[in-house]
DNA sequence: GCAGTATGCAACCATTCAGTTGCAAATGTC
DNA sequence: GACATTTGCAACTGAATGGTTGCATACTGC
């Protein structure tokens, strides 16, 4: 019953949700027309999305306008930076393996006389 | 059945391996006593990140080390730049809301003899 | 006020999922 | 070779999930 922002976007259909409604705010009619399933699902998707606070719903008549709270989608970032700590890490390794092998052909090229 | 990085990451005990696996390889046993579940509960989430290619196994003797494999990280990294493209453009568009008020402030001083 | 449109909610259904239990296979130790 | 350890796989279970259908509510335009 208690969703996360993990369990957000572990939907596809939830995802493409998320990447129409941050162009721009649209009503679950509209976003319905681009999905094979019935409005209703779109509906519970958006349920779902507003209960994680992804996106936030703006009542303009007897329309519902939702859009992409994208502060919401920091948190992933916030999550997925200890990983990048590491990816960076082992990129800056392998500078420093492919600056080693650079200095060991220049040292072979010497002593080649090349 | 066919599951990506994204439902891989939705559940939080996958989370917490991940979380483990990343400082260093880890047997099934080793990573079941971190948790409350059984060992088997372990090795199933274990068996769906290896499916997603998330984590990657290494025999040694009668032991399975896994390990974090973090270029499927970068995967959750690039579906995250299109967002945050967005929230860079909107801090820029704070900049310049913040920029064009210290000029009004600035007018209003002089205009006041401040 | 009435027909039509837009939406949310509840009930139901099939599938998936996370967990447990039991068992078999492979490896290490004596 | 006998036994313990480590692990994966299969079967089962209860809960969650995504979907549909039907209905009630609220707003628009006539």
């Amino acid at each position: 019953m208690k969703r996360d922002i993990f369990q957000a976007i572990a939907d596809p259909t939830r995802r493409a949700i998320i990447a129409l409604v941050a162009i721009n705010a649209m009503t679950p009619n509209a976003l319905a027309e681009h999905f094979d399933t019935s409005r209703q699902a779109v509906s519970k998707h958006l349920r779902i999305l507003t209960e994680c606070e992804v996106v936030t719903a703006e009542q303009r008549g007897r329309e519902i306008y939702y859009r992409l709270e994208i502060e919401k989608m920091k948190e992933i970032d916030e999550w997925l930076e200890q990983y990048r700590q590491i990816w960076e890490s082992r990129f800056e390794q392998l500078d420093e393996v492919l600056a080693a092998m650079k200095n060991a052909e220049a040292r072979t090229d010497r002593q080649n006389g090349d």
